[in-house]
DNA sequence: CGTGCGATGTATCGGTCCGATACATCGCGG
DNA sequence: CCGCGATGTATCGGACCGATACATCGCACG
């Protein structure tokens, strides 16, 4: 998980570690609380050894417009190479049972701009799929088993269950945008240029109203 | 919170493995998908080793046994502790920041029955702020930082910030129920007797109402 | 003027938990 | 009679976390 997150993002620009972990809890903020260092930084290395990202000793070369944020001192930038951006586009294509759970979702889905629409529909079902498999459960700990279960605990499940069918209800509204046409696919994949700004990919969601 | 699981678990019947992950997974099938066994055996011999468990081998000492109705083979049953029982109310005394995170806060709350009223309003305001400070930094996020996300990205944002709003006012329907007085504390925490059915605690969320 | 403190930055270690895998028994239906 | 799904115990490698350590920089406050 945290292998393709680090891949995706070092697709957008070079990061040394500290850089990556704001960006990844800025992305990932609604599904994980803030990556460790005990993972990236041993994940990194991993890559590196695979030959999937390399480091780029920090030069000032170009007299680009560099935004003044960020002092450059003796920080380890990485940067992506192509054998990386091979390895991303596999590890979408296989998306896997992995993917489907909460975390492995979130990450892919924080991905999607750069997830083919046919892949995208696919994780999106697979994803319904899980989730109303988890509902059916919860459906029958609270029918079935009730009595077995303390108020606290049946109330724990009431919240999930509700849970479920609240994220059911996002995915079927996310897939039948997906379906209903228009996908930019992929809106800046290349190597090319540096920053971009946005282009908005299909906005995904709309319908924002309805508010107890 | 394995451990906290278990001996929580424990103290309602003795149980085998395969018995304990199949209640660990009814109990906790709102926040968790299922204990791995990788997890659940070593944390059984850890407690074993501690002895705050022990094995309580159930077959009888002799060699010729007719099967019964059920079929009885080398099972290993395990037993809570007078240590344990211990260990499980210090781990519930100490509630601590880990307390907080999703999980912890889950495995918790499943065992709010056997936690005094002012733990488990402890808790539950931890919770409270944890989730408010993720709802904070998503709304920064999607404020502050909204042109430099994808469409995607910023739709998983808005999702987990609506699943954070909801929560807290779930959370603040639990405080406040707490608060208001009538606390069974502990409806059965003695070793005695076999099968209880149940005698309802405090109902904790009542309105069941609004559905969109 | 200095001093301490919070942000930036890299790194390791022990421990928890997961996913895959292996193996053995039992009851039941085809 | 044979396979297959449920029951049951167990291990191994790997991913990830939390605590910890250490070093530099800018700046606010005394």
């Amino acid at each position: 998980m945290l292998e393709f997150a680090i891949l995706g993002l070092l697709q957008e620009s070079p990061m040394h570690g500290y850089e990556l972990r704001k960006e990844l809890t800025a992305k990932l903020g609604a599904i994980r609380a803030a990556i460790s260092y005990g993972s990236l930084y041993p994940t990194l290395r991993r890559l590196q050894a695979a030959g999937w990202i390399t480091e780029a000793a920090e030069t000032p070369a170009t007299a680009e417009e560099v935004p003044a944020l960020t002092s450059r001192r003796g920080r380890v930038v990485y940067k992506i190479t192509a054998e990386g951006k091979e390895r991303f586009a596999q590890l979408i294509a296989q998306a896997g049972p992995e993917t489907y759970d909460d975390t492995g979702f979130g990450v892919h889905f924080a991905f999607f701009a750069r997830t083919d629409q046919a892949t995208r529909l696919r994780i999106l079902e697979g994803r319904r799929r899980k989730i109303e498999e988890r509902r059916e459960g919860l459906r029958d700990v609270l029918g079935r088993a009730a009595e077995r279960l303390d108020a606290y605990t049946l109330e724990l499940q009431r919240h999930g269950l509700d849970a479920c069918e609240r994220e059911v209800r996002w995915l079927e509204e996310l897939i039948a945008n997906e379906r209903s046409g228009r996908a930019p696919t992929v809106p800046n994949i290349g190597t090319a240029g540096g920053r971009r700004e946005d282009n908005s990919p299909p906005p995904p969601g709309e319908t924002r109203n309805e508010r107890p």
